[in-house]
DNA sequence: ATTATCTATAGATCTATAGATAATGC
DNA sequence: ATTATCTATAGATCTATAGATAATGC
């Protein structure tokens, strides 16, 4: 069996690192995009150096090109790992009719906030990055518009949703979609709260902000 | 009468600028600030050089030098620009015991986007960057914190706010200001809307997340 | 032989200062 | 004389590549 990359185990294969490798059991593309998600949410995106997340990950400057293609190739793949998981779940929800779309609509706030809150680094924070809006960066613009999309739709399949007008209810999506927005940023500054009551209580702010009595 | 400096008309001292002087009848100063709020919100601070704010501002890269002492300076000054008029504002609607504190609420979180939201560029974008923690910053960070306590005490102040737990108000303060935070950065993204109308729009749901029947 | 890493560095920046210059003011 | 600007540049980066090296694999 080969060795999987990342347990930290066994023998390895190619020069030996200058510094001890880090024993996250990570594998080093990993340890990358863990060090470009601290460095690039705590110093600023620009401000963050190839050799300071190279170095953060336990290798020197050069090597990091052997595993990604640069600094955009990090921010890229952070910026998909926040939406993915919340997208996935949208789906699921908007395809089980079973539920009261009410239910459906807090579940998915609940988890938005509580993925990106939960997290070690503030990840929200890449969103509003200016450098995000290139070109370079599309695909996660289109994710992350099918989950503000999931949002519209759990909405009008509400009660009070579909009590709406067609442009009230788009404006209320936008205003739930920067609530969870936001909401990512405050928590950060406000610091320790129980992330999972936080979240909770997101979720019916949001409820409130459609028209739900809660 | 001396020449005020910057209302564009008459004879100026100095060695005359290489490049036509921009005629916006703008101080030196504040066309710097002008450019480098375009600057930093479009393409991020860090990325932003020296040179590309001086020259967008019409003069050499080290005139800039004559009037700030750097980019953390032009920085600074922009990010209390955008808070000042706001915490102004709170501080009148505090004093003003004759009405009602959910005309007051109301009215302090409209002002707020419609003064973010308004202005040219996406300021409020501003507040996330990394680079606004340092200790650099402190004045601004202390002069958006008192208008935080201004909302908390505004909502306490409303029937519905005056019956939460003191943590449930906490809460909702902080689920109203990063309601706020995260509408400008929607608004910005979701490009041609009234500002007026989803300012106002903004503030309904802020109620709403109080608990107040709108 | 293959692989993962290293060291070294060319080329391209960017900031902040030094010192020159071309106006007006007196 | 004073002022606002300019040109030039030293010193300090930072990115990405070239080429060497030290392991394991066969």
């Amino acid at each position: 069996m080969p060795s999987t990359p990342g347990t930290g185990g066994g023998r390895r294969v190619g020069r030996p690192r200058a510094t001890q490798r880090p024993d996250t059991g990570l594998s080093a593309r990993d340890e990358l995009l863990a060090a470009a998600a601290e460095l690039f949410t705590t110093r600023g995106y620009a401000a963050t150096t190839t050799r300071a997340v190279a170095e953060r990950a336990g290798m020197r400057q050069a090597t990091m090109y052997h595993y990604v293609a640069g600094k955009e190739d990090l921010l890229a793949a952070l910026l998909e790992s926040t939406v993915t998981p919340s997208l996935a779940l949208a789906g699921e929800l908007l395809a089980d009719g079973g539920r009261p779309a009410e239910d459906r609509l807090r579940e998915l706030c609940r988890a938005d906030v509580a993925l990106l809150c939960g997290g070690p680094y503030n990840l929200g924070a890449l969103y509003v990055l200016p450098e995000v809006r290139a070109e370079r960066f599309a695909d996660f613009h289109r994710v992350r518009a099918e989950l503000r999309s999931a949002y519209g739709q759990l909405l009008v399949a509400t009660d009070a949703g579909a009590a709406l007008a067609k442009d009230e209810a788009e404006l209320r999506a936008d205003l739930v979609f920067g609530l969870i927005e936001g909401v990512i940023l405050v928590h950060l500054a406000g610091g320790e709260r129980a992330v999972g009551a936080f979240a909770q209580a997101t979720a019916d702010a949001a409820l409130r902000i459609v028209g739900v009595t809660v």
